[in-house]
DNA sequence: TCTTGATAATGAAAACATTCACAAATTTGA
DNA sequence: TCAAATTTGTGAATGTTTTCATTATCAAGA
């Protein structure tokens, strides 16, 4: 596929442009120029032209980029042809606010199977997604080859089953818990930081402030 | 206040070094090392002391930091020495989870009231908070003297709201939203795009094959 | 077929961020 | 008391990302 070298920076922009442009093709727009992109992406359009360019020129000058090329070039480059499966472990607050996430609309992302230690939620079905005991964990991601999970226990947890997860094969983890968890360098882990967020929000906000 | 220009960068990082400040101290730990904070918060050693040197000399050479005192700091520079009232729009199944998230514990940060269409909702108390009609928002806001929202309602109601909380005096806003909503440029919108993370991660995955 | 206005591509510069590496200060232990 | 070990603070180097500014190309109308 497409091994040339693409800023990080850049990669994590391109699925913001890949639901855009998803949309425009919805509403039967045809084409699309970096200055409208980046309006709606909130995206400087010398950027979108930069990021556009990492992949070769996909564009035309002086008419812009065609709506359905860039987004049969960008499925490819997501892998949005294949529907990914990931599971979820913790069906506590967050996690049932994911399951009921929908992910596979505009991304082809499915969470495939959940896990909890919670006997009132394991072994049931909850929003189409079977529920199953922690010990099921390395079974069910061996079984369905799944490679992404999702973090959402509580943060005393969070370490154990990490551990669990990477034992059981996976090799992203995107971590709702406050706790930077440790895992082996092949194994990705994108944090999510909800306190964090907010709180940076805040500083902000009093910086803007003089 | 510290009128010192702080990198972008820097500035994301200090809830992440206050939150495993506030641990160390509950563990009774007196000084800390850029080295062994690094190991918790996972940023290299260098660009904590980097990131420290900011706001002047908080360490000793060949001591360390000392907890208190860095602790001391960060709370005022972060505003964790008042409690941060916030508003939260939407209690469907992801603003149901953030009522749940403890922010006031290592944060300081309340959600301390929250809106809904949904009459099943609205005029009830949940988890503490009360839950008014989105046409009570913009008395209560004033009322509480809230700055900052968090977004949490279907995409297509999302910018319609925005426009509400920003009319309603709102300074900050808590984006949980896939659509990127405009507000004017003292507003600040802070994304959390839950589907892009997952799909970046995908990527980067992908990529790590190769 | 010209001309004009729109628009992508891109080299170069600037801004921003991280990392290296070491002197200076301090602690520790003998 | 002194030498060894520790650890900060920071100049300089390096790396990354954004922005600027120019050029090349295209569509469409006269």
């Amino acid at each position: 596929m497409t091994d040339i070298k693409i800023p990080k920076a850049t990669a994590k922009r391109l699925p913001l442009y890949y639901r855009y442009l998803v949309f425009l093709h919805d509403e039967g727009k045809e084409k699309v120029s970096s200055t409208e992109l980046s309006e709606a992406v909130q995206v400087d359009s010398a950027s979108i032209r930069r990021d556009f360019s990492y992949f070769g020129a996909l564009g035309k000058r002086g008419y812009g980029y065609d709506v359905v090329n860039l987004l049969e070039f960008f499925k490819k480059i997501l892998n949005q042809d294949t529907l990914t499966n990931v599971a979820l472990v913790g069906v506590g607050n967050m996690g049932h606010a994911l399951l009921n996430y929908n992910f596979k609309r505009t991304n082809n992302i499915r969470i495939s199977a959940a896990f909890d230690i919670n006997p009132e939620y394991t072994d049931t079905i909850m929003n189409g997604v079977p529920v199953y005991q922690n010990s099921d964990m390395k079974y069910q991601i061996g079984q369905q080859q799944i490679e992404i999970a999702i973090l959402a226990v509580p943060k005393d947890q969070a370490q154990e089953i990490t551990n669990q997860l990477v034992d059981a094969g996976i090799k992203g983890i995107m971590n709702f818990t406050p706790l930077r968890v440790s895992a082996p360098s092949d194994v990705r882990v994108q944090n999510v930081d909800l306190a964090t967020e907010l709180q940076t929000l805040i500083y902000f906000l009093e910086q803007d402030k003089h």
